[in-house]
DNA sequence: TGATTTCCATACACACGTGTATGGCATCAT
DNA sequence: ATGATGCCATACACGTGTGTATGGAAATCA
């Protein structure tokens, strides 16, 4: 069995997508040169979390990388110690946007506690992006079942969100114990969303989260 | 790197935990030989079920497993054609006895829905059984990610799952509709109370599943 | 312009993992 | 006892993956 394993290949100028034109910077350059620019960690980076996302964390490989960003693995052993050094700073970048975009919601203190939480929500309707960092998430996630440094960072991610989650229905006149279990709750569906994205099609998710919103917001009874 | 990894060992009589101790069978057979019992694939798939949980899907390799299994990898290429044998029939075990349990509860239609309700509620506090077997359809389900049989198999499992808990609450009166979305909401909550086991001790999730309970049972005003 | 420094290519050396081919020791039937 | 068969050990061939050592071209600085 072969496998098709995208194998090392000197690359003749592959323009990744994270790498600028080049243009637009100078007053007249030559006729874009073309020029190989070098790569950086952050590349190898993002290029490390595509294969996380669709292939396992096991398959974050050094020969894997090479071979998708066009050079050979002695780059890779100049941007980095080893393979161990790669998967720390994946995951440290992955968990610096994940609080980056929670502080980023409670300074933009914008609009009232409902609409706050009719955005996340809404959560798998705000575009690709979110669903990407949806993905993500839940590769870190499987990564996070055997690997005590990621199940840490997914730890303290779960937990600052769900806390934000809580200040909102606080806001909105929930008591504080009251407020824990539907932020736990909210939370609990927004994760199961991404995880069973195979339930149901984009009508029935869109019915789901008006359910799940109108449902959160009610006072118990008795 | 070592990598402190199993490696294949003439065994010398290991007693699995599978395998019989050949007692109480005849009149009275010489002090227990300690013979050393045939493997059965059955043997093997139990231990790749163990790998699978604690290390992920690629981990689940036949060298690995012999060594589990203090055998040489000749024994597993009797049992098995090949690897992806293994993995397929590892599936099917988990996807039979996913749907044995649920008939299981359909016919055994005892006790009000009130209490099948709480019957899968608290699901974590069934006994380790139960934690195990959440901990093998998390494994399964990063597995999923990128294997399209092991994705058919949960989404089979989940699609079924969710209706029955629709049916129950549908039992308790809810409307179709209603019942769809509650159903869902409740199967997110229990998909996601096994994912994020981190998030509070014992007190924080008996609140949690009493809460849910209460809140999902009570019917939208407005 | 010459000397560094960057950044990557190339070439080992070694460990890990699969699958097959074959041999051997039990146990069972005849 | 004697083949036959079940079950596993052993050995081989080959591919895959890591890390290091070294060289080399282009960019940069003096």
């Amino acid at each position: 069995m072969p496998s098709a394993t995208v194998r090392p290949l000197p690359r003749k100028t592959a323009t990744k997508p994270g790498t600028k034109p080049a243009s637009k910077r100078a007053k007249a350059v030559a006729p874009e040169p073309a020029a190989r620019t070098p790569l950086t960690p952050e590349t190898w980076i993002e290029a490390a979390t595509d294969v996380l996302v669709d292939q396992g964390i096991d398959h974050v490989r050094v020969d894997v990388l090479s071979g998708q960003l066009q050079v050979t693995r002695g780059s890779f052993y100049w941007h980095f110690r080893d393979r161990e050094d790669l998967l720390r700073r994946v995951l440290r970048a992955w968990s610096e946007r994940s609080t980056e975009q929670l502080t980023q919601r409670l300074e933009r203190a914008r609009s009232s506690p409902q609409e706050q939480l009719r955005d996340v929500i809404s959560l798998p309707f705000r575009g690709r992006a979110a669903v990407r960092a949806a993905r993500i998430e839940l590769a870190i996630r499987a990564w996070a079942r055997r690997d005590p440094m990621a199940q840490a960072a997914v730890d303290e991610a779960d937990a600052s969100r769900i806390a934000y989650h809580e200040s909102v229905f606080r806001a909105l006149g929930f008591g504080d114990q009251d407020a824990r279990m539907r932020a736990f709750l909210l939370y609990s569906y927004e994760v199961a969303e991404s995880l069973l994205t195979r339930q149901g099609n984009e009508a029935d998710k869109r019915e789901r989260s008006a359910f799940v919103e109108r449902l959160v917001l009610q006072p118990l009874a008795g």
